[in-house]
DNA sequence: AATGATAGTTACTTAATGTAACCTAGTTTA
DNA sequence: TAAACTAGGTTACATTAAGTAACTATCATT
């Protein structure tokens, strides 16, 4: 068999979704607006440093939108773009991958 | 909004496609049977060191088969089981995501 | 003035990747 | 006989990405 060619799209999107963090920030947001502490709460292995870095280039690929609420203390929420909603179906066929072939973790002893 | 909880399974699933040229690797085996130095020829700035650590990681994973042909030299192709052909769906979303939501590259002067 | 909240940033350490040279085994070529 | 070739890697070293903990800035409350 020969190896195949790969459009640069779907390999720039590889790119970015296998960036660590990148789909985990970006399943969270599916939940709706979070802050940044939310964020980090969310994922407690995710430093502040990486979650700032990854917020930015989201950001920057148009996938999030921040938004700045001007209260004291001022309020700051990340949210989804259409282009980040679209990701949906991806994290959803991994949803569906993991179900069917990963074992049922472990459960603690009752 | 509340961060969401993920479901172990899920989160084990983001953590393998999330690390750096496992979704490449998978994406080239899906087109069939290749030796090591065809995957590294199609995926140009993979060395061999780390296609090395990923086929083994993907083998444990249960989602490659290494299969040696004894002859001169050994010849070895690795495969995908149905656990890794049923990452497809998944792929075929990013394929999806990427041509709709992606722009189309610049195409060299003619 | 000191304390607290939100939203980060900075300096430093550790882990993951990239690069290039090298290894092993069998085979052919000089 | 030995040098060279092939496939499939591995090793030592350099570079980049990520993790950790302390720190900054701004405004408000105690």
């Amino acid at each position: 068999m020969e190896p195949t060619q790969m459009c640069p799209r779907f390999e720039r999107a590889v790119e970015m979704l296998s960036k660590r963090w990148t789909s985990f920030i970006v399943f969270q947001l599916l939940g709706g607006p979070l802050r940044f502490v939310q964020i980090e709460q969310s994922l407690p292995n995710l430093s502040g440093k990486v979650l700032s870095e990854r917020l930015k280039e989201l950001e920057a690929e148009g996938i999030i939108n921040r938004h700045v609420y001007p209260e004291t203390p001022v309020r700051i929420e990340y949210s989804l773009t259409a282009k980040g909603l679209a990701l949906a179906p991806i994290l959803k066929e991994i949803g569906n991958w993991s179900s069917e072939w990963l074992p049922v973790p472990c459960t603690p002893e009752a």
